[in-house]
DNA sequence: CGGAATCCTGGTTGATACTG
DNA sequence: CAGTATCAACCAGGATTCCG
């Protein structure tokens, strides 16, 4: 494993940072809970493309990262709401930074990544620049 | 299939900053590369953690993505530099906060992630709250 | 020097079916 | 409703070796 945790001198805080928020999902499902405390199927329903699985999975690192709050209600229909903790909300600006950011670079570049539709030539697109000095 | 790409509805921007920014090394490289252009050898020195195979791979994407500009020079010692564009400079902003969330997140967290000193009752921590309404 | 090619692993993601 | 279990695929990431 590798550390990010330890005392290695080599790590930069970004990394942490990343562990913490990376993956597919964890931002999108912070930036959803910025509109406050929703139950499970709520969330489910406002990201169709995460599997309930994938969800459960999220919101439990999330929650042992001190990012959400999980509180359950034994009913008789079970109810699970979830919140964003102090620290969950303090990502609010950097949520909305990433997604601007997006927003931008999609409109930008043509609101195509480097995925699928891959530009053919393109690794040696500017081929070589200048000699050396 | 993940889209992310096509014209689904349903995605929100940050998948797409995350898509380009995410993974372990883009920003950290990005952060690099912040202090100015550096050659191949330099990056990967700074990042003595990362593989050349994938310092490679990044850089590639990263300029795929309009992130970095290489500058090939045909020298005997083959050279090779790397900057930053205008859009991977743009970045500035976002890697410093999420630097700074991460160097924060660690000093309140004690410096432990969520790895080994897990809680151990959480999951029904606060078992029941009410009764439906 | 700055890669490319090849092989490999395990962690992450997903589909599907089942349950309290 | 809110998950869990199980199986399978995928891919980031790494080790090693070779090339112009």
């Amino acid at each position: 494993m590798r550390s990010t945790t330890g005392q290695t001198p080599d790590y930069c805080a970004i990394e942490v940072a990343m562990e913490v928020l990376g993956g597919r999902w964890k931002l999108v499902i912070l930036k959803q809970l910025l509109g406050g405390k929703q139950r499970f199927s709520e969330l489910k329903r406002a990201m169709p493309q995460i599997t309930a699985r994938m969800l459960t999975r999220q919101l439990r690192a999330m929650e042992e990262d001190g990012l959400v709050e999980r509180t359950v209600y034994r009913e008789v229909p079970p109810r699970v709401e979830y919140t964003l903790t102090e620290t969950g909300r303090g990502l609010d600006e950097i949520a909305g930074m990433l997604d601007d950011w997006g927003r931008w670079y999609l409109a930008t570049r043509g609101g195509s990544l480097n995925g699928p539709p891959r530009m053919p030539a393109r690794t040696d697109g500017h081929p070589v620049e200048g000699a050396v000095p």
